[in-house]
DNA sequence: CAATCAAGATACAGATCTGTATCTGAATAC
DNA sequence: GTATTCAGATACAGATCTGTATCTTGATTG
C-alpha cells in the first residue's frame, strides 16, 4: 500500500484534468444535452471548479468541438479496423455482429450523444466538415466492403457501390434510432440481419440481369 | 379595406395565442434546440410576454409535449394518406417521390426539429410511448404497402413484412440524416431511388427460391 | 533551498432565466 | 349600461449561469 504515490508532472496533471473534463462533459451531454449542461456542472462532475475549466478550454463550444473530434476520430478508427482486419467477407460480417452486440449494451447513451453532437455540428458551420468526413469515410468503408463481397461471390454489384455503401450506412443509423425509440420490439441483431438480407437480395438481383431498367 | 376588423372572442384569442406560441417554439427549437431556448424567447418571438406563456402552458416541458403530439399526429396523417390514397403501387411510389421532393426543401429544419424532439422524448419517460407509436405505425404502413407491392407482382415477400417495413422506414431516416450531414453529395431522390432498388432486389430474391437458408 | 511559474480555487459583477403575484383592459353576462 | 371575468402585461424575488480577476499552492528551475 502507498507504493509510490505517483506525483504528477504539470503537463500530466493538465492532461488528466482535460481528460476528466471531457469525460464528464460527454456524460452530461448524454444525460441532459449540450445546451442543457452548464460549465459549472461539467466542472463539478469532473471534480473541479469552473476555474479549472476556463483554464483548459476557452468556453463550452471549444470543449464540444474537441469532444466531437475525439469521438469522430476514434469511431473512424473502429470502422477502419473493422473492415481491414477481416480477410474473408464472412469474417467481416462476424466482426460487425460482435461490434454491434457490444454497442447494444450502451446504445441509448451512444446514440443520444451522437445525435447531440450531430445537432450541434449542424448549427455550427465550422464543425460540419468534421462530421461530413466521418460519414463519408464510413460510407466508403461499407462500399469497398460490399465490392469485395460481390467479387467474392463472382457477381457484379447491382448499382454504384457508393450508393450501396450509403444505403448500408444510413440503414445502420436508422435502425439504431428505431431500436432506441421502440425498445423491446427490436432484437439486438437487426442491423446485422438487415445487412445480411440486403446482401442476399442484391446478389440475387445481380444474378438476374433481365430487368435492368436503369436509365 | 378595413372590411370588418374581426374582433376575436376570448376562446379564439386564446387559441391563436397558443398556436403562435407553439409555432414560435418550433422555430426556436429548430434553431437553438429545446434546451437552448428559453420561455422568454418563445414568448418574444410569438409577439407576447412571458405572462401569456404561463397563462397557456404550465411550463416549457408541457409545451414540448404538446408540440410533440401535434407533430406526431400530423405526420401520422400524412403517412396514412400517402399509403391509402394510392390505388396502384406505382401510384404510391409517385406520391412518395413527390412528398420527398417537397420535404427536401425544408429538410434541415424538419430533421433538426425531429431529432430535437426525439432526444427530448428519450429523456422523458412519459413522452416516449408517443414517439414509439408514431414509429410503429409508420413501419406498419410501409409493411402493408410492401405486402401490397409483392402481391401485385405475384411474388412472396422474401422476409417478414414487418421486418421489411422496419428496414424501409429506418433507411428513410438514415438517408435523410446523411443528406443533412453531407450536403451536396446526395441528390434529393436518394430515398426514393433506394426504395426502388430495395423493392427490385427483394422481388428478385423472392423469385429465386433456392438459397432460402432462414432458420 | 530560494525564486518562479502555472494549475486550479475563490471571489466578483453582470446577465439571463424561471415562476408567481398582481394589475389592466377588453370581452362576456346580466 | 354596469358588473364580472379572464387573457395577457407588468412587477418582483430567487436562482443559475457566464466570464474575468485575483489568490493559493505545489511543481519547476537554478
Amino acid at each position: 500500500m502507498t507504493p509510490e504515490r505517483k506525483r504528477l508532472t504539470r503537463e500530466e496533471s493538465r492532461q488528466q484534468t482535460r481528460g476528466r473534463l471531457l469525460a464528464a462533459a460527454a456524460e452530461l451531454f448524454t444525460e441532459r444535452g449540450v445546451n442543457g449542461t452548464s460549465v459549472e456542472q461539467i466542472a463539478e462532475r469532473a471534480g473541479y471548479t469552473r476555474g479549472a475549466f476556463y483554464g483548459n478550454f476557452e468556453d463550452k463550444n471549444a470543449l464540444v468541438a474537441e469532444l466531437l473530434q475525439h469521438r469522430t476520430r476514434s469511431e473512424l478508427e473502429e470502422v477502419r479496423a473493422l473492415t481491414q482486419d477481416a480477410a474473408s467477407f464472412d469474417d467481416a460480417l462476424g466482426a460487425l455482429r460482435a461490434w454491434n452486440r457490444d454497442r447494444a449494451r450502451h446504445l441509448p447513451e451512444w446514440l443520444a450523444l451522437r445525435m447531440e453532437l450531430v445537432l450541434h455540428a449542424l448549427r455550427n458551420e465550422e464543425l460540419r466538415p468534421l462530421l461530413a468526413e466521418r460519414e463519408l469515410l464510413a460510407r466508403e468503408a461499407h462500399a469497398s466492403g460490399l465490392e469485395q463481397a460481390f467479387a467474392a461471390r463472382g457477381v457484379q454489384a447491382p448499382a454504384d457501390p457508393a450508393f450501396l455503401g450509403l444505403i448500408v450506412h444510413a440503414l445502420e443509423d436508422g435502425l439504431l434510432i428505431q431500436r432506441l425509440l421502440t425498445p423491446g420490439g427490436i432484437p439486438d441483431d437487426v442491423v446485422v440481419d438487415a445487412f445480411d438480407l440486403l446482401l442476399r437480395s442484391w446478389t440475387a438481383l445481380a444474378q438476374r440481369p433481365d430487368g435492368e431498367g436503369d436509365g
